[in-house]
DNA sequence: TTCCTTGTCAACCGTTCGGTTAAATACGAG
DNA sequence: CTCGTATTTAACCGAACGGTTGACAAGGAA
């Protein structure tokens, strides 16, 4: 049924809003009004956006009178970034082979040049 | 309409099914039939995820006769992995506050024992 | 208590998602 | 051309998503 803790996360940051309220949440906590607010779209709306970030472990919720203040949880995105680390040998070796392609094409270019 | 490319690495990484197709890629290129070989669904449901893929520009197909073998395309996560760097400060700050409290919790302790 | 603000819950709506089965397509082999 | 293999397309289904509106709960202030 519920989902890998993975999934949640990516899941949750496939949406923008989603990922310009953690944004908002690196420069503090801040009320559900307060994240709302650069957002055209209802209050109940941000409140389900909080939600799947809760359960995805990316960000907490404290209580304050009436307030809920939403705070980041960065540690959830660290398992996120290692996930994709183990693909940076990948990228990097894509990288290494443009340089060689470019090599060689610079290379034929010279040769063309030549004749 | 379409998403923005980060939504759509994002959601396409969301399911285990298609992030299991990336790791199997790494391996090499492979044909459809070997990609959904470790799957019990059937194969015109691989096949949309590899649209999935494709779309999010994370693999991208080739021609061999009937064959259309998908290949891995990393540089596409390397976008992915930036986005999440810019949040490394804060799960690397989160990692030192937790050392100062264990620090702090270790000394009080150590305090408690020794009276 | 009453009022106001903050936030959530419940019900609903249209769209997308992940899956199915059945039919169509693409291509090499005989 | 016909057959077999590999893959995609089409149509459909139920569940989840992202949004709405309206009612409700929690808590401070008059």
């Amino acid at each position: 049924m519920s989902a890998d803790p993975l999934s949640l996360k990516f899941a949750a940051l496939a949406d923008p809003t989603r990922r310009a309220i953690l944004a908002r949440l690196c420069e503090g906590e801040a009320s559900v009004n307060e994240l709302a607010e650069p957002f055209d779209i209802s209050l109940p709306a941000v409140s389900k956006h909080l939600k799947v970030l809760e359960k995805a472990g990316l960000i907490s919720r404290g209580r304050d009178a009436q307030w809920r203040p939403a705070r980041l949880e960065p540690m959830a995105l660290k398992g996120v970034a290692e996930w994709i680390e183990h693909y940076r040998r990948y990228w990097d070796q894509s990288f290494d082979r443009l340089e060689d392609y470019l090599r060689k094409v610079q290379k034929g270019k010279d040769d063309g040049e030549r004749n």
